[in-house]
DNA sequence: CATACATCTGAACATATATTCAGATATATG
DNA sequence: CATATATCTGAATATATGTTCAGATGTATG
């Protein structure tokens, strides 16, 4: 979705030339560092991932199934039940979910027991918790 | 953009009616339990704000700037150069960053730099990166 | 085997989000 | 003060995302 020459941007070279619009270089607070910078700059393929995994999390009811999950295995219908969500909806995240790798399923007959996959997540969501809490 | 009344959802009312569409209740592992499940669930409020935050991270081109803003102060400007993206584009995004405390600016002359407010940020940045890097 | 049920699926729709564009501010500088 | 520059802003557009709906799948059960 960004041209990959993106990675390997403008910065530190000084283009004085007389075009109209533009941002002259060197207000870096050490000009000599403007290479360091452009490495510095976390790579379009991994901040992609990093923010489709952050993404999975910026969802309200994504949340709410996590923080059910998180104390124990459930199946659909009942996730459904508990957050007040249609089954299908419900399905439809857990597939988002699912695919992230972030919960695990184990059918018992017709229905459908999932858990959480990745303990890291609880992490991440309680930090963010905390987070919160502290500043509001 | 949910009702609240989401919340008191139906779980553990068995509902046998004769309505044709619904799922009978209890399978719920111990079906006593329904009423905790209920208080587990992250609440619709807190959900949305914690969501919120999510997906502030949940975007390629912010978590780049925060790569950035992690290791020094910089201009709108010089973002946008080392970034290659528009003036435009990095101030629109600065101004999500701004609106959840993220990060803080300072002026000087013409020329806003901005800093990493919030060093909790770092971390939850830090442990996704090394978790994607874990499973791969 | 016909029926009920739990789950899944894809298409349709509504909403949210990111970028661009044009232009508004505000600050320096000749 | 006129001009150039750095940043911001709102409207417009394109794209992504979540939910609903209708129906498909697979599994139990009489």
């Amino acid at each position: 979705m960004l041209p990959n020459s993106a990675v390997n941007g403008a910065i530190s070279q000084p283009h004085q030339q007389n075009d109209t619009p533009t941002c002259d270089r060197p207000h870096l607070v050490d000009s000599s560092r403007a290479g360091d910078i452009q490495t510095q700059v976390l790579n379009i393929a991994k901040a992609q991932r990093m923010a489709e995994f952050f993404s999975l999390l910026g969802d309200a009811n994504r949340l709410r199934l996590v923080s059910v999950l998180a104390n124990q295995e459930l199946c659909v219908c009942d996730l459904a039940a508990a957050l007040s969500m249609s089954e299908s909806a419900v399905s439809h995240q857990l597939r988002a979910l699912r695919a992230l790798r972030l919960v695990s399923y184990r059918k018992v007959g017709r229905q459908v027991f999932y858990s959480l996959l990745d303990r890291h997540v609880l992490e991440l969501y309680r930090a963010v918790a905390e987070h919160l809490d502290e500043e509001s």
